[in-house]
Formats: C-alpha cells, sequence, structure tokens
DNA sequence: CGCCTCAATGATAATGATTACCACACTTCG
DNA sequence: CGAAGTGTGGTAATCATTATCATTGAGGCG
C-alpha cells in the first residue's frame, strides 16, 4: 500500500468537495451540517445536501476535522487537521466560538484511569460548553 | 437531609415509573430508551415507548439518572443518583460495562481553561470509552 | 480531439430515534 | 357515585442522517 503519499487523495477533486471545506474553513466555530449546506444554497452554490455529508464524513474520516454532538444529536464538524495534534475544545454556548486547547494532564489522567480498571484500547470525549467573555458581558444586563 | 420528606415526588407513582427505573437499577451500563422498552415489553409487561421516554427523561431531570450519547446519537441512560457527587464514566464499548471513575484533576483542569481563556458556567462532557479486561481476553485470539 | 469508464453528484425515499398529539384509564377527592 | 385531572400508550409527525439510483462530469487513452 502506497498510503500514506503526502497530499494524494484517493478520491478526485470536485468543485463541490472544494465548497464544503471552504465553508468549513470560513467558520470560527463547529458548524452541522445542515447549516453548511443552508449556507452554501444561499450563497447560490449548487450542491446536494447528500454531497454535504458525504464530504463532510471524509473530512472527518481523513482527520482533517474534528466532530463532536449536541444534546439533540446534532453532528458538528470543524476544520482541524491544521493543528495535527490531539487536542480538545472549549465551546461558547452562545455564540458558538471554539477555542482550541490542550489537555496533556487530561490525557493521562485518561490513560491512568483506563490502567486503574484494567481498561485498553481507551479513547476519550472530552469538551467544555461555557459562555465566553464576550457573551457574558452582553448577558449582564437580561 | 429530611429536606424533600422521604421519598415525596411531584407526581403520582406509577406502576410504569417503577418498571423504568427498575429495567435501570438491574443494568450494570447505559442502557438506551429503545433498549428499557423492547425488554420491559419481552417480560410480557405492558407499557409504552412514550412512558418509557417520559420516565427516562424524568429520572433525568431529576438527576438521578445520568445520560450520555453514542457516537450515532443514541441516548443512553443509567442509574447513577445513589452516588450524589459528580463523577464520570469509564464504558466498555464491547460489553456495555460501566465504571464510575472520579475527576478531581479534571475538573480542576477544566475549570483552569475556562478562566484562562475567559469563559464563565463552564460545564464539561468528559466520558472515557475502551475495553475492559474480561473483553480484550475474549478478542485476544481474532 | 472524441470516447469510454467510473467516481461523484444530487433528488428523493427510507431509516431510526425522539417528540407531539390525543383519546382513554385510573386515582383521588368532594 | 361523579367530577376533575394525571398518567398512559398508540399513532402520527419531526428531524437529522443514510441509502438508492439515474445522471453528470472528470480524466485517461487511443
Amino acid at each position: 500500500m502506497t498510503a500514506a503519499i503526502g497530499g494524494r487523495r484517493r478520491q478526485r477533486s470536485t468543485r463541490q468537495g472544494g465548497l464544503v471545506r471552504d465553508q468549513l474553513a470560513a467558520a470560527d466555530g463547529f458548524r452541522s451540517a445542515q447549516s453548511v449546506f443552508s449556507d452554501l444554497r444561499a450563497r447560490g452554490e449548487v450542491i446536494g445536501l447528500s454531497t454535504v455529508y458525504r464530504h463532510l464524513q471524509a473530512l472527518a474520516d481523513d482527520g482533517e476535522a474534528d466532530t463532536l454532538q449536541t444534546a439533540e444529536g446534532e453532528a458538528l464538524y470543524r476544520l482541524c487537521g491544521q493543528t495535527s495534534h490531539h487536542h480538545h475544545h472549549l465551546v461558547c454556548r452562545i455564540c458558538g466560538r471554539t477555542e482550541e486547547i490542550e489537555g496533556r494532564g487530561v490525557e493521562q489522567w485518561a490513560a491512568q484511569m483506563a490502567e486503574q480498571h484494567g481498561f485498553t484500547d481507551v479513547g476519550h470525549t472530552i469538551e467544555l460548553l461555557g459562555i465566553c467573555g464576550a457573551c457574558t458581558a452582553d448577558g449582564t444586563k437580561s
């Protein structure tokens, strides 16, 4: 397998693929598939919902995008592959602003817990949801 | 803490409510609403899907049950209220066995990260998914 | 340059979990 | 006993996501 040759992609590069990627790149925070789709359509682009889902998943599979799920079960995507190292997110639950944070300590804690309980092959889901400074200021008066 | 006058609940206690609670109590790990429902039905109990969802959510609201979501967007519930302090879970992705773990360090880390980025009112979602000792042994030969 | 092959696309139907609705049963109280 | 109201549960509706499948466009080859 000539697998990991540079940026070689196994699939053809298409206009739609670029659109989805661009749309993600343009956003600061996480975007839902549905919102990416409707935004693209709103901009007059011609693209199908299926295609958006397809590319979003492809990006996630390639590790170029991170995903997380809202409490309502909606999947959110974000381009993060640039920083190739493992990291987590601190997301504003109001404006959606997302900060990337490191979790050295957490990784260790997770590994330790796993070992302590005899678990192997342990992965973790860690997301922090809060309200960012700007939004806190806004909401103060309410 | 005789506060709430024993087990006083604001709603009537019904047979179905007990069934759902029992079914959850009987399980070691997290259960999906659908599975609780079909198990109950399989045992010959007469109960509606709506009712199962209702009670599951009620338990979650009362803080008597914890919830988490699978990657496929399915909600899972587990009775955990007994241990009233905040904790996290280490779940076996094969057999579903669940260990409750403490996260002193993690809580601190989360709070610290939040402060560092000017976020307030920060909550976190932390779940560890792995393979427990028993299942590791089973899968060794594969 | 035109053709051929096949991945990519996209409209639509299907799926699956969850919720909304609503008529009916059972409790409780007067 | 009857009124009033909560809880129930079947069914339809919702919503995100996935599968289906005929059509389109990309690229390589002759």
